[in-house]
Formats: C-alpha cells, sequence, structure tokens
DNA sequence: GACATTTGTTTCGTGTACGAAATACCCCCG
DNA sequence: CGGGGGTATTTCGTACACGAAACAAATGTC
C-alpha cells in the first residue's frame, strides 16, 4: 500500500478475492485435467508426476521427490507404495547412506515414461505459452513477491493468527 | 524448490516452470497455514472454509455449497457429515423442493464463526495486501488471461465426451 | 396418470495428504 | 567405545477429493 488504506474498499476486496479464486481455480484445475490425462495410462496425477521426474533425472531420493512435489514423505511413500506393486518402480537402498531410499524406474516404468508424452500440470503450462515474454516476465516478478512475503510469514515463526496491525 | 542444480538454464522454459512451481508454492502452503490455525479451534481448512461461507451468505444447498468451495458434491457430504455428528451445521430439507438440502450453522457453529477471526487463505490474503494497487491489478488481469485459455482449453477437450459446459 | 429424463444428494472404493510417533541409521563429542 | 542429537523413511489414524453408481424427488412427454 502506498498513501492511504482507505478503509476496505469493496473494490479492492474483491479484488483480492478474484485473485486469490483464480490461482485455485488454475490450480485445482490443472490438476483434475492432469489426473484425467494420466488415466488413460493407468496412472493417476502424482504417478504421472514421479515417472515424469524419474524419467529426467533418473533417480532420486524420497525427500528430494517429496521437495519436488511440494508434499510430505509420509504422502509419497504412499505413492511409491502403490507404484512399487504395479511394477513402474523401485526402491534401492543408497549404499553410502543406509538411511536413504532410492527410487527408480523399472523398465516398465521407464517403457511407460516414453509412451507418455503429456507433462504433469500441461494445462497450465500451454496456457502460459499465450502470454507474451513481456507478461509472462511480469508474471513471475509477481508472484515472486507474494512467495516471498509468504516464505516471510512462515518464517517470522507460528506465532498469532491473523495478529496484524488491525484497521 | 527444485532439487535441481539449475545454474543457468534457458529463461524462457525456466520461467514457465518457475510461474507453475510459485503457483503450486501459494496454493499449498496457504492451505497449510489455513489448516493449521483452524486446527486451534478443532476445525480443519473446509470445515472453516463452510462456516465462514455460511455465516456471510446465511444458509446454502450442498451443491451451491460444493460450487463455492470448488469440489466435487461428494467430497463436501462428507464435510458436511463430520461437521454435523461435531454439532456444527444440521441439514435441513427444502420445503419447495424436496431433492435439496439446506445447510444451516447451528448456535455453535454461528457461535464459533465469530470467535474465529481468520479466513480461509489468510495467508496469501495478506501478503496480497504488500503489493501496490497497480501491481495487484496487473497480477489480476494476467491471471484472468490465464484463466480464460484454461476454460478455452476445456471446453475444447470435452467436444468428446458430454461433460457440462459450465458457462 | 404412467413413464422416461433430469437434477440433487448420498454411497462406495481408491488415492492422496497431513501430522505425530516409531524406526533405522548417520555423525559427533567425549 | 558409547551415548546424544540429528536425518531419512515408514506406520498409523483422520480427513479430504474424486468418479461412478445408487437413489430420490422434480419435471417433461404422451
Amino acid at each position: 500500500m502506498s498513501v492511504l488504506p482507505s478503509a476496505d474498499e469493496p473494490e479492492d476486496k474483491a479484488a483480492f478475492d478474484r485473485i486469490v479464486e483464480t490461482v485455485i481455480f488454475l490450480y485445482t484445475e490443472s490438476r483434475r485435467l492432469t489426473k484425467e490425462q494420466a488415466r488413460e495410462h493407468d496412472l493417476t496425477g502424482p504417478q504421472l508426476t514421479v515417472i515424469k521426474l524419474l524419467a529426467g533425472i533418473g533417480e532420486l531420493s524420497l525427500t528430494e521427490l517429496s521437495d519436488n512435489m511440494q508434499t510430505r514423505n509420509s504422502t509419497v511413500t504412499g505413492i511409491i507404495d502403490r507404484m512399487e506393486s504395479a511394477d513402474l518402480v523401485k526402491r534401492v537402498r543408497s549404499e553410502s547412506d543406509r538411511r536413504v531410499v532410492r527410487i527408480r524406474l523399472t523398465s516398465k516404468g521407464k517403457s511407460l515414461a516414453r509412451t507418455v508424452t503429456i507433462e504433469p500440470m500441461a494445462l497450465f503450462r500451454e496456457s502460459l505459452e499465450s502470454l507474451s515474454m513481456q507478461e509472462s516476465r511480469t508474471l513471475l516478478k509477481l508472484l515472486g513477491k507474494l512467495e516471498q512475503n509468504v516464505r516471510a510469514s512462515l518464517a517470522a515463526g507460528s506465532r498469532a493468527a491473523s495478529v496484524d496491525p488491525h484497521d
């Protein structure tokens, strides 16, 4: 905010809400379509993500995988469990550090990775291409700013709820 | 974010990926914090959303609720089930159309709505306030453009199947 | 007024998604 | 050598989240 807060204008609030709604829409809808596409290959959305990540990088530990997917370890454990029983992936204990599990594609997983051309969040990515270079740079900058603020709030600790300078 | 040591990738592709990643980050992290905050009142994230919606509007049918929350009916049924056994909400059959169920806050639900000050996605909303008016307008415009493209793709994709065209 | 169709809600089965606790293994300090 | 503190993964219990099918009330058609 620059000059004055101007006691919640309905317009401002509506604009904020619209931004939040739009982000939720983009995320949930892209996810839904990813899931639907993945299904044609008997995969779920997260499973497709795992396959594409592993196909691109080679092998990842479970924690690296969960960092990449922005989900918790315990969630990824379940996903890998199901993928392992579907023979898409296998777990290999690391030699150097016997705590870590390396996740690797099986031959079946690899061939599936070659077959499936769609990327996770494809819908989202495609729609991005319609923006000009200038626009996507601007978008990235603004979103990055938001991200920084969120991270700052998170780092600021799990203190009070929305305890802000009220008004 | 990424585990990959992406020193200097081609900016274009990296920019797209960064945007996608950032949106996912914003959504999941805000959701996580909302959940955490709601928990202090023995609520889950979606339950807080329901309470705030009902407190603002009064009463809603299950379908209206699921539209507002961008989730499926079957999901909301479960949420309302749990809220009903916690005596936060009650189901009332509509008189005019006996198929519809109206969801209404109980007195316990209402007093909770007054007690809990935080809004769903509070973290997200707060971080938005750090943007200038100009910036949030720009952000809204660009996101809106993305949303339009996604909607267009969805409409085009649903030609084959008989999916309900939403607008 | 009997029928098929549509619309609103629930049921069911599967797959995330989370936090907390348990487990296994690493490293370090003494 | 031994224990303490830390990290990596799994287990467990609960709550979404979805699609498909079941169900019920409303509406359209004749």
